[in-house]
RNA sequence: GGCCCCGUAGCUCAGCUGGAUAGAGCAACUGCCUUCUAAGCAGUAGGUCGUACGUUCGAAUCGUACCGGGGUCGCCA
């Protein structure tokens, strides 16, 4: 067992049945206390506050309530000092070969390892730009933390469906078509004057031409022609999202959903409830009391349930809102019986979050469901100081495409997820094309070939063959360097650091531990600079160089298999 | 004005869900390429964690108020 699964299950079973905390349940004992590794090594291999958490909750002292659980964890031989220090802290040192069976442990888990969760079924929808043009590098980020949640949460194994809600109906789609009739019949005419009622930009020219090409017959069938451009524009939406590996498996289109009968079916219920009225929306500050006209229409009880203002279920017209849409949709979800809902956002849709979930709520009250919205700040484009200004509108945009073509998919990726998804990331365009080395793909990716080149040199050297070895058979003896004992902790800890990404729904967990292992692996890799004893493969010392190969080895396939989760390409040879 | 998010080293960010002496990367300065690939390593310097109260054994982390930055506020998406 690993050293974390390993003192949980032993300090959980001495709570239980020693001291007897009969009245806690399951899960606050599991979660309530701590088994961390100190960065500073004076306080033990591994610390634990567990003391301090259950002193409260049975009245004895944390010194005192320290003391019983190190007098049980003295039986355990692998374990080579205890100490009860500060305001009750228990850390543990363990042997040395002890850690040098941790590291066999671990790679005999490494592909087989058990996470143990409550496994969930968990809809997580993301992206679902809409399918009124290319996606700009805007979309990347919900895309990228969509698809890399969702591979961690399968990785610790959950059931994860992956979706993308197509908005192919109201106003947007009708402009989209109106824009390319427009183009359709003005073949000739570059100048395109800028209006409200189309959407500008070059793409849908090619739209336009493409659909006159291929389905010349269609040209005055609008409705042909809707389905057909949406069929083109998601289907480069689509091979977009497959250039940065991001593949949902599922698909729900919004015209389909948002039928008469899910309108009336949502309208009953809410009727039924007393949340909805025909009448009028308070003004917005936003407005003006000029430009402010009242209209009737239907709307949401919002405010009762501490929203700022009711909210409008149907246009004037009797159109659905985007509101009313997103309930029909959300409700289809909750109705497909999942555990968990997920969403991402951008930010700019925070202030919808209250009322969604308040509405989802009043519908769903006897079921239990979880919803959680995620929501992603903004992409700033810079080129050197200045913000690259986008504008859908005016169709000045930075495609997502054109980016992948310059940076790829790996360093993409990797910038999207490796910061919280709060905080703004400034995507610089003159690093970036620049392929500079600062950037830590590179720097990961390179600790991994450092590794496969160790075996190569090992194997001509010795030789021998690696990948031949049986590392549950081979003696460990000789990692005994701090540097080693680091790197082992901090491999030993992959598979909580994966459970903490999980369960929070972030990737950047991830990247962090992948660039701290690779740089206690570039400064080991150092240490054989300094002092010629410290190389990992010592011409005259072969088990000493396989020891060391071995925790070689393992670290490059933590960074393969930490990788291959977030769909970054982990190449032999650089 | 309401609501939401953010304030941690000069810059960009971590900080394992309340733990011990707050950490990285850039940038700056000093060393290391006849070397297990320098796409790398070692070292130096840099902090009243926006401010003030509060909660408790213990706060960058939780609460309240304020200050600063951003987002958002019709039937757009």
């Amino acid at each position: 067992m690993l050293y974390h699964d390993f003192l949980k299950y032993k300090l959980l079973d001495f709570i239980s049945s020693e001291i007897l905390v009969k009245e806690l349940n399951e899960k606050l004992k599991a979660d309530s206390f701590n088994i961390e590794i100190p960065d500073n090594k004076e306080f033990g291999d591994v610390s634990t506050n567990i003391a301090m958490v259950f002193s409260k909750i049975i009245d004895m002292s944390p010194h005192v309530l320290g003391k019983k659980i190190t007098e049980e964890l003295k039986k355990n031989e692998s374990i080579k000092k205890l100490e009860i220090v500060g305001p009750g802290f228990i850390n543990i040192f363990f042997t040395d070969s002890f850690w040098q069976s941790q590291l066999k442990e671990l790679m005999k888990k490494i592909d087989t390892y058990k996470y143990k969760i409550k496994k969930k079924k968990i809809c997580i929808e993301f992206v679902s730009a809409n399918p009124t043009g290319l996606m700009h590098i805007g979309h990347a980020r919900g895309a990228v933390l969509g698809d890399t949640i969702s591979s961690i949460l399968e990785e610790v194994g959950h059931d994860v469906e992956k979706e993308y809600y197509i908005n192919d109906a109201g106003e947007q789609i009708k402009k989209l078509i109106k824009t390319i009739i427009f183009h359709i019949n003005n073949r000739t005419d570059n100048k395109f004057e800028m209006s409200d009622d189309f959407y500008p930009g070059d793409y849908l020219k090619e739209v336009a031409k493409k659909i006159l090409e291929i389905h010349k017959d269609y040209s005055k069938d609008e409705n042909l022609i809707e389905e057909k451009v949406l069929d083109l524009i998601m289907k480069d939406i689509k091979s977009d999202l497959f250039k940065i590996r991001v593949d949902h498996n599922s698909f729900v289109s919004e015209k389909q959903i948002s039928v008469k009968e899910n309108v009336n079916n949502i309208t009953k219920k809410l009727e039924e409830k007393n949340l909805i009225y025909f009448g009028y929306q308070d003004k917005p500050k936003s407005i003006s009391v000029e430009k402010w006209q009242q209209k009737k229409q239907l709307l949401f009880k919002s405010k009762k349930l501490g929203d700022d203002s009711d909210r409008a279920l149907l246009k004037p017209d009797g159109q659905l809102t985007y509101f009313m849409s997103d309930i029909i949709y959300h409700q289809n979800k909750i109705d497909r019986h999942y555990d968990t809902l997920l969403n991402i956002w951008g930010i700019d849709h925070s202030g919808y979050v209250k009322r969604l979930k308040n509405a989802l709520e009043e519908l769903n009250k006897k079921k239990k469901f979880n919803f959680e919205i995620k929501l992603t700040s903004l992409v700033n484009l810079l080129e050197g100081d200045q913000i690259v200004k986008m504008s859908k509108r005016e169709g000045k945009y930075v495609t997502l495409r054109d980016v992948v073509k310059i940076v790829g998919a790996d360093v993409l990726r990797f910038m999207m997820i490796s910061r919280n998804a709060d905080k703004r990331i400034d995507f610089d365009f003159e690093i970036i094309k620049s392929k500079s080395k600062d950037n830590p793909v590179f720097y990961v990716q390179y600790a991994y070939v450092r590794c496969m080149s160790l075996i190569k040199i090992y194997n001509k050297t010795f030789d021998d063959d690696f990948n031949k070895i049986n590392i549950s058979n081979s003696n460990l003896f000789y990692l005994e360097l701090d540097e080693e004992k680091v790197l082992i902790k901090k491999l030993c800890n992959y598979f909580n650091m994966i459970i903490s990404s999980a369960n929070n729904y972030e990737p950047h967990r991830v990247t962090n531990y992948l660039f701290d292992l690779a740089r206690d692996f570039h400064a080991y890799w150092g240490l054989g600079k300094i002092d010629s004893s410290k190389k990992i493969i010592l011409e005259n010392n072969i088990d000493i160089s396989k020891s060391r190969l071995v925790l070689a080895y393992a670290i490059s396939q933590v960074i393969k298999k930490g990788l291959n989760i977030l769909k970054i390409d982990c190449p032999e040879k650089m």
